[in-house]
DNA sequence: AAAAAACTTAACGCTAACTTAATCTCGCCT
DNA sequence: AGGCGAGATTAAGTTAGCGTTAAGTTTTTT
């Protein structure tokens, strides 16, 4: 059985969400706290973990960073649960090796299609050491570098397919900018703010599906 | 799923082998002439043809070369039916451009597994064993180090030689400029940044034909 | 040893790929 | 409404990276 562990420090949050989820079969477990997330997730071993980023002490960033200090945790599933309003620079939680965030409040319908995504895309996303990846449509072969949709063509450029591998790699995984920029150009180029955007629209222009979703004031991510 | 068309002229033969190779879960078409084997291979592109020699009117042989000068069908994998005893005609069988021949009567267990080490040759290695390959209208006789392009003969150099046997030897597959350096020349020589490309020109120039592809900032392919 | 062929290098050309800049659109906030 | 922030769009620069040619250099053949 699938295990989900939930940390937050409101009381009634955590109801809530538990029992959403315990109707839907998952083996639910909670954390009130930072200090004892961390312990509980080392002993229960979750498949998925979710955060509330607002806690005293230690607040969900931290926790996520000691979570994927240790390689035990590679192969879990981290998600953020944030207010609507909250900082936006919190995001940066996904900097820190978060799957994906959640805004409060939220639909238990909602909510339970939200987690259930991020399952299966952790089960999905081993394709990433493929050879060839099938998604959305699409088949993308790392050796030929290119694309196939349906039995047309489709060659990329090393920049755009390269961009289109790293979405691809983790579906549905909220890529940020930072991230982005940091994996396709690295640390010894500098380049402008809309260089990004413009290598996303020639993507979307070839592909010709319309999985490339934008979070604004966030990131991009690909959706299947 | 893969289409294999088999031709024979005995309506028993047809049968016997069709229903084996369906129970393999091959997509099995049959013709029982020469004439009928050309027609049904035009229109249904098989990966594989069985072809018996011995028919009425056009023999396999025929039927072979016809298919073999058409360069649609350098991919595709020709295999000859001969009764035991019909020795002689299997040796222009190959000379024709047939990969294997079988030998009736056959078990079926037996059969399958030589259709099945045909059809994984054709996908995997194309090039690592075979002797001669044939690929864009393109015949490359390894031992004899030369190309023929129809009835021309096309002498390369060494290096050109190599350099052809390497992007030809996985068709599609994008070799970097840093493979080739290391799978051409080695650890032991340094040469410059233009010795490659200068390679592949000449290439393209003496084959004569367009099936090198340049992807900047990536490599080269041979594209088919 | 001379000639020819094969291979490498160097200089410069060319263009797809990449980047930037300018302007537009959309949603959100005051 | 108007302004603002963030991305989308477009078109116009720039440039990395390959192509091309011709001139060396080395190796093989005669």
């Amino acid at each position: 059985m699938t295990k989900i562990l939930i940390v937050d420090d409101e009381p009634d949050i955590l109801d809530f969400l538990s029992y959403n989820l315990r109707r839907e079969g998952f083996d639910v477990v909670t954390a009130a706290s930072g200090k004892e997330a961390l312990e509980t997730a080392l002993k229960i071993r979750p498949q998925l973990i979710i955060l509330d980023i607002m806690m005293p002490e230690m607040d969900g960033v931290e926790v996520c960073r000691r979570l994927r200090a240790n390689p035990d945790f590679d192969n879990t599933t981290i998600t953020f649960l944030t207010a609507r309003d909250e900082d936006v620079s919190q995001i940066s939680a996904l900097d820190v090796g978060g799957d994906d965030y959640i805004t409060k409040p939220i639909k238990p319908q909602v909510f339970i299609s939200r987690i259930n995504a991020l399952l299966r895309r952790n089960k999905t996303d081993l394709a990433a050491n493929e050879h060839i990846i099938r998604i959305a449509g699409l088949e993308i072969d790392r050796e030929k570098v290119r694309i196939l949709r349906g039995s047309e063509i489709i060659d990329l450029p090393k920049k755009e397919f390269e961009l289109l591998l790293l979405l691809v790699s983790k579906p549905g995984k909220v890529f940020t900018r930072e991230e982005i920029y940091n994996k396709i150009w690295g640390n010894d180029v500098i380049v402008g703010d809309r260089t990004i955007d413009v290598h996303i629209r020639k993507l979307r222009e070839k592909i010709g599906v319309d999985n490339i979703r934008t979070l604004k004031g966030i990131g991009y991510k690909f959706d299947f």
